[in-house]
DNA sequence: CACACTTACGATATTCGTAAGGATT
DNA sequence: AATCCTTACGAATATCGTAAGTGTG
């Protein structure tokens, strides 16, 4: 036995028409086709749905009862249908995505506009957490992607390179290095540094490329924004990637790049789960953000640019 | 596009095993053919369901969304094949019978009870009706089929012979004629006659076949079962067909067969809408009273027997 | 290298359209 | 005679099983 939605589409169109002609003719089949589509759905339940003579096509009481739950049945086969193919055009959908504080509010958002501008009918999600939660909201399927560093135990996880961000110096207007063009570490021996939480990717780069022995810790705090309070209040400077000058406009900072060779990068990767498809609606949205990615990376020019 | 019951048994079972051998192996085909009832459903949806390497098989996200309506959807294919061949194979079904009252009595439920014992699951009804409602419900398809003489329109309705049923004469055991082996209608004259309504099929009968005018007319009721009253309070004598002979089981009443050449008949017939098919179960309820018919035709000797 | 999915391919079955057949009004 | 469903039949398509190919652990 193997019913299929072409036979119900056909039986309900001759329920109706009662003319296998005028049906036929709606099934975009000849007569005899459909009339041997008919046959085929009778002979596989086992009885006749329809009597017929040259003059008259009425259903049998099994064709009544047959058509009591078939209409139905082809509306759901056909809702499925069609939910999938909303799903498969993204008219419809989900994408959720983990990524670092910094790029949640920064660069993401625009993103996350152009995207909802293609697929209005998409539903997406953001979740902004630090390296180690994104990782595992990803290896744990509860994100289709992150964006994000490298965490300690990429296993499972997939990777494609991002951008590069490199490293700044925030200051006050009237700190001694605030006219410089660039700064060199060793200009900063002695200053005092405000840094992130240990769980913040920013961090994390921070200590893995650099020495900072030479550099007091005055302050650790989770928020970028609180960074900015805390150095406006004059309790010192930090180093940040470009990603996150935007939280530091402000007429009384200042945004001194490191120079060259004591340039520090953090590198940015599109994480997802390794051997697992996306959806359709996760694949356009990875394909956008690896179209848009360069207007992150290389990184530097341009958030300066923005910041002028 | 046409989904078809086998593509989404195969789906499900894939879906289970996770594994196209097995999955296969279950479904009673090759891994191949499997793989290609798969791949049909894929094409037809036009969206990858599992992903599979040689060493993993899994659900796609469009997978996933696919397997929260699948199962109850084939579980409503299912369970709609499974009532039409329910309905087919007599496990299930009603039949709705109108008779005239004297075979509603009679005959009719012991054809019924024979029915019930071979189709338990079927559901019976019976109509006991005078002949005209008889006819309406059978035109109009409140019933399958009735058991009944002919009325005065029959068009729109089959009819098939079932008996011809004899006259009797009913008196009281006191009766001048009781002790006769046999009547003539002559020898009735200026009889009281105790007759039934003009609705009645057994009225109409003798009123068709037998010149009355020489009897006199004492007294017109509706049910047989007053007749039998009436007879023994010594109100009349009654004519009436072999098949209600059962009515007048009586130590004091007394059945004598009308003579042959004054012989007066009651045709019974099963009538059916025409160009109409009967349900599987109204079709073996039709072909059993086909075969029973013997059991109450020609009639006459079956009832004097049953009633010494 | 062994297991497992896909591809290739020939055989069979199904489906389709055209044309002829048969029944009903 | 006209309408309309069924049957007949050849062509295209689909489905199946066997066997070979490919890829992964």
């Amino acid at each position: 036995m193997n019913l299929s939605a072409r036979q119900l589409k056909a039986f309900l169109m001759l329920a109706e028409e009662r003319h296998f002609t005028r049906a036929a003719q709606r099934s975009h089949l000849t007569q005899p086709a459909f009339s041997a589509v008919i046959q085929s759905l009778e002979e596989a339940l086992g009885v006749r749905l329809f009597d017929r003579s040259t003059r008259r096509v009425e259903l049998t009481p099994e064709g009544w009862h047959f058509y009591r739950s078939a209409p139905r049945l082809l509306n759901d086969i056909e809702a499925l249908v069609g939910e999938m193919r909303e799903l498969v055009s993204k008219r419809r959908g989900k994408v959720a995505v983990a990524a670092l504080p910094s790029l949640a509010a920064g660069w993401l958002p625009r993103i996350y506009a152009k995207f909802s501008a293609l697929y209005p009918g998409v539903q997406l999600t953001l979740h902004d957490a630090l390296l180690e939660p994104c990782l595992v909201q990803v290896r744990e399927g509860e994100v289709d992607m992150a964006i994000a560093a490298l965490g300690r135990d990429m296993s499972g996880l997939e990777t494609e390179s991002l951008c590069e961000d490199r490293f700044y110096l925030i200051c006050r207007g009237d700190h001694r290095l605030a006219n410089e063009p660039e700064v060199d570490l060793t200009m900063l021996e002695n200053e005092g540094l405000i840094h992130l939480g240990r769980g913040s990717s920013i961090r994390q780069s921070l200590m893995a490329q650099t020495d900072l022995s030479k550099l007091r810790t005055t302050l650790e705090v989770d928020h970028l924004a609180t960074v900015t309070g805390l150095i406006l209040a004059g309790l010192g400077v930090s180093l940040v990637p470009g990603m996150t000058l935007f939280h530091f406009r402000h007429p009384q900072l200042r945004i001194v790049p490191l120079s060259r060779h004591s340039e520090i990068r953090r590198k940015l990767y599109l994480v997802r789960r390794a051997n697992r498809s996306l959806s359709q609606a996760a694949a356009a949205f990875h394909e956008l953000v690896m179209r848009e990615r360069s207007s992150l990376g290389p990184g530097d020019q341009m958030d300066i640019r923005e910041m002028s």
